[in-house]
DNA sequence: TATAATTTTTAGATTGGTCTAAATTTATTT
DNA sequence: AAATAAATTTAGACCAATCTAAAAATTATA
């Protein structure tokens, strides 16, 4: 087994590289300079300067107007942070009771801390946690990834039928918020009362509590 | 009470902020350009470069040629960092069992995370500790800090006597692997067995072992 | 007090990361 | 296929942080 050397990339360069990573996840393919540059809230000139960086660095495949995606390096880097970043999701919201819309952003910086031996300390201390707090897998030290729960989405769910809630698909802050409102969380068991058959509106039933979910929002909930 | 906005600062910019804090606490006055350089494995040039500024920013007093001292604003950054950094080492010693000696460079790179939630969060779950790992006392969430533990220097031991170890006054990393080598820790008791006349190595005794200490290293230990 | 030594600051260049405005390439439409 | 629109890249500038080399201020010394 091989582990690459995943060291000295500036945090600018690992954005760069998270958001090819998670724009090429859902994409399949390759990532457009404009895609990036919206994902990272930059103008499209700057995304250029930046690609031929992390082309010269071999992080990247990248051909003028030809879009980009990651060398297997890169992937590596991706996933090391990938990693990192739910693990401290996970510790955030399981060890510091923070809520589980609230951890985004703090996060977003601890996934650049540099330490091999933290991380995976910070896994064993979290008890080697397979999925965060969203529902979403860890990379393992090896940046394996297991494999995803099957589950479903909200609105798939058949009147009087019980369910319980594993993840979003919509990690939006407000969306997050709006949701613990709800009292929605990970692990709440849900039972579908009623669709409307003219929209798909779903009418569920929370601790007691009924609620209506547009089709739109009982998508994203799985 | 008052709490100063303690935000946006760079990472660099806090460095220097921190280096002129534990610098003016052992000069006491003001801090040199040349010390700050030294301090920082910089040139002087850059360090009157940021040294301008950081006076911009109010963070500092400088004039030039005269030296610098931080402003209250400027000193409050330099608790808020130090609050984080010794918050995080005990946070690694305690939670993650890593060593005294491992923990200095990850802290460096932790106290630069910016939440003030994640910080007094974090004090909590660690049970407000007053003092972190090296004996170093932690500030509180308003920066108040505890009154230093009365403690002397392992070389002031009477032969016979008993003592336990609450701190050192080098925190050099070397020094302290060496230290845990020793087997000498936060909470070891030891027992002072004879002082040798013409040098004044100590001979102690840690669990059952006898251990000789040049005055040097004896002098360094609380 | 004049000179030498040291400290500190300035001037000018470099690098990473960003921007705007203009130019170029690719995609779409007629 | 030509014209237009959209995406992408280049050119040139800017800021933060750094450096080297040279100048200026301060301090120490003869």
């Amino acid at each position: 087994m091989y582990i690459c050397c995943v060291m000295m990339q500036s945090q600018t360069e690992e954005n760069y590289i998270k958001a090819i990573f998670s724009l090429g996840q859902i994409s399949g393919g390759t990532v457009s300079t404009n895609a990036i540059a919206e994902h990272l809230e930059t103008k499209p000139s700057s995304v250029t300067d930046m690609l031929k960086r992390l082309n010269e660095k071999k992080l990247i495949n990248y051909q003028k107007y030809k879009g980009v995606s990651l060398t297997s390096n890169g992937k590596n880097i991706a996933l090391s942070i990938v990693r990192k970043h739910r693990l401290w999701e996970t510790f955030l919201v399981n060890k510091l009771s923070f809520e589980w819309h609230q951890v985004h952003d703090i996060a977003e910086q601890l996934e650049h801390i540099n330490s091999t031996e933290l991380v995976d300390r910070l896994d064993d201390f979290l008890g080697n946690p397979k999925f965060d707090p969203h529902g979403d897998p860890i990379p393992d030290k090896n940046f394996k990834i297991a494999i995803e729960k099957p589950s479903t989405t909200l609105n798939t769910l058949a009147p009087s039928k019980w369910a319980m809630i594993v993840g979003v698909s919509n990690t939006n802050d407000d969306f997050l918020s709006y949701l613990s409102e709800l009292g929605i969380g990970l692990g709440t068991k849900v039972q579908c009362k009623q669709r409307f058959q003219f929209d798909n509106t779903l009418s569920i039933t929370i601790n007691q509590k009924e609620i209506l979910l547009p089709e739109k929002i009982s998508q994203t909930i799985l």
